[in-house]
RNA sequence: GCUCCCUUCGUCUAGAGGCCUAGGACACGGCCCUCUCAAGGCUGGAACACGAGUUCGAAUCUCGUAGGGAGCGCCA
């Protein structure tokens, strides 16, 4: 690992005249926060050396692929702050690119054309898995002679092409974030570069359009890290350059499984939604796989200076909502008074005065972390209706209707909290406890002078009254 | 089944053979502040998966074991 470790910097280093990242999606699903993670580092990765971030939609797949998908795409990735450099590219506009390699692969004898049916592939599979054995491609197709090929083709049977894995070859790369990696030729079938129906597959238009758009460092989840083998030996047998790979850790829930629905929100758009903070959702994904001695909320130029690949993690890294919290927390705490009324300006009464709604700002902001849960106190304040609990209505039962009686005849244009106090004699939590019974409902929440000073005179008097007449 | 990857407090992590009595952050507990809840301040408990080996010395290096994950697709 040491050797690992001093080796990051050179590779990097040796590299920076050039660095070329790129996130890769394909349009068939929300981005998730795996996604937005690896979309991030990549953009991290190359604004930290003055370099190019390349957005490209693998959209080969025409079954999977959905329009209004790649629109999200756009719209988180311009939510989060990560602007791309060049793109979007879609490899589905591509083909022209790609039949020129697939020409040259086919000159070079390195692939050929494989007629076997999804159907038998399937059956071979099952009976190779059934014997204990890798379900890898049994190479049926693997020696055809010309005329066996001719005569398939004159059945009209369609192909798809496989590229010819080399056999007895050791293959070994550095891995930016696993260090050295070694495989075996041999535990590698054959594999489709181009299907049936034409279309470039994923090992190879995913490769190609790396080395062609010059992209240098791939950082990636480590889900294709046995995959990597075989781009490699794409891109050797056709002469392009290969990038340097990164796998980072694959993001997982509390219950260890691998991020999906049942995970809660875990999509940019939910949690945009929901009203988690770009910023918020940045920083906390910052820190999932990559650690940083930085423990403030960030913003991105900072992420830029602090992000290093020799902070990467190999283990899977698991989502915890308390810490997404955490930033959002900051972030809320941050907030400049004018930043906070427009954060909370959708649940705040329309025409609502100055004052009131800065007060109530004031109040409530330290008890928030979304929207929805200052909507809770809007309603309390600014509503007509308001329901109370046991608890409250025991505490202003006991307080008795003089109480509020002498308080409600304090009130006058504005409700103030001193004044009330000299008018009910009363101090301390014989005083609030029941004043925030009668206002509130509840025994809980935000300190009362600001939300006494958000709400209207005219309420807090009803709201006094109503106990000191006897509240059925 | 084969190949590859991974394992430090509950969670995210620091850690490059002695700076480790293992550090920080979140979460949790306590105390302070306080009309309450929060927020804030202070503070506490909490981890090197296991077993061998190398070494004067191992969280760190080696091997093994266990457990977890990924790949082996005409998905990406």
């Amino acid at each position: 690992m040491s050797l690992r470790l001093r080796n990051l910097g050179y590779i990097v280093r040796m590299s920076s005249s050039l660095v070329v990242t790129r996130f890769a999606p394909s349009p068939s699903g929300e981005l998730h926060l795996g996604n937005a993670r690896t979309a991030l580092f990549n953009w991290l990765l190359a604004r930290a050396h003055g370099g190019r971030f390349v957005l490209r939609i693998e959209d080969t797949d025409l079954e999977r692929t959905q329009e209004r998908y790649v629109e999200a795409l756009g719209v988180d990735l311009s939510w989060l702050g990560l602007r791309w450099d060049e793109g979007p590219f879609r490899q589905s506009e591509r083909a022209a690119v790609y039949a020129q390699y697939f020409e040259q692969l086919e000159r070079k004898q390195l692939v050929y054309p494989c007629f076997c049916s999804p159907l038998e592939l399937d059956l071979s599979r099952r009976s190779q898995l059934a014997a204990g054995r890798p379900p890898r491609y049994a190479g049926t197709c693997r020696e055809l002679n010309p005329a066996q090929i001719a005569l398939r083709r004159a059945e009209r049977r369609s192909a798809s092409l496989r590229f010819r894995v080399p056999l007895g070859q050791r293959m070994q790369f550095e891995d930016l974030v696993h260090g050295p990696q070694n495989f075996l030729s041999d535990d590698i079938g054959d594999f489709i570069v181009r299907r049936e129906d034409g279309t470039a597959a994923f090992f190879f238009s995913n490769a190609v359009d790396d080395a062609l758009m010059h992209v240098s460092h791939v950082l990636r989840g480590e889900d294709h890290l046995s995959n990597t083998p075989r781009q490699r030996l794409v891109l050797e047998a056709l002469g392009l350059p290969v990038p340097l790979y990164g796998h980072v850790s694959l993001l997982i829930g509390a219950d260890g499984a691998p991020l999906s629905k049942r995970h809660g929100a875990t999509t940019l758009r939910e949690l945009r939604e929901t009203g988690y903070a770009h910023e918020a959702v940045c920083n906390q994904l910052f820190r999932l796989g990559h650690s940083s001695a930085r423990n403030e909320l960030l913003t991105l130029p900072q992420m830029v200076q602090a992000f290093e690949l020799s902070h990467l993690q190999r283990a899977p890294a698991q989502f915890d909502v308390a810490h997404l919290a955490h930033w959002q927390r900051e972030w809320v705490h941050a907030l400049s008074p004018e930043q906070a009324r427009a954060w909370l300006a959708p649940v705040l009464p329309q025409q609502l005065d100055e004052a009131r709604s800065s007060a109530f700002i004031r109040a409530v902001l330290p008890n928030v972390l979304l929207p929805e849960d200052a909507r809770i106190w809007q309603q309390i304040i600014f509503g007509e209706a308001l329901s109370y609990d046991q608890p409250a209505l025991r505490a202003a039962e006991e307080a008795g209707p003089e109480f509020f009686l002498a308080a409600a005849n304090a009130v006058r244009d504005e409700a103030n909290l001193s004044t009330l106090r000299g008018a009910t004699g009363r101090k301390g939590a014989a005083f609030y406890m029941p004043l925030r019974a009668a206002l509130t409902g509840r025994l809980h929440g935000p300190e009362l002078a600001p939300l006494l000073a958000a709400m209207p005179a005219e309420r807090v008097r009803e709201r006094l009254l109503q106990f000191a007449r006897g509240r059925t």
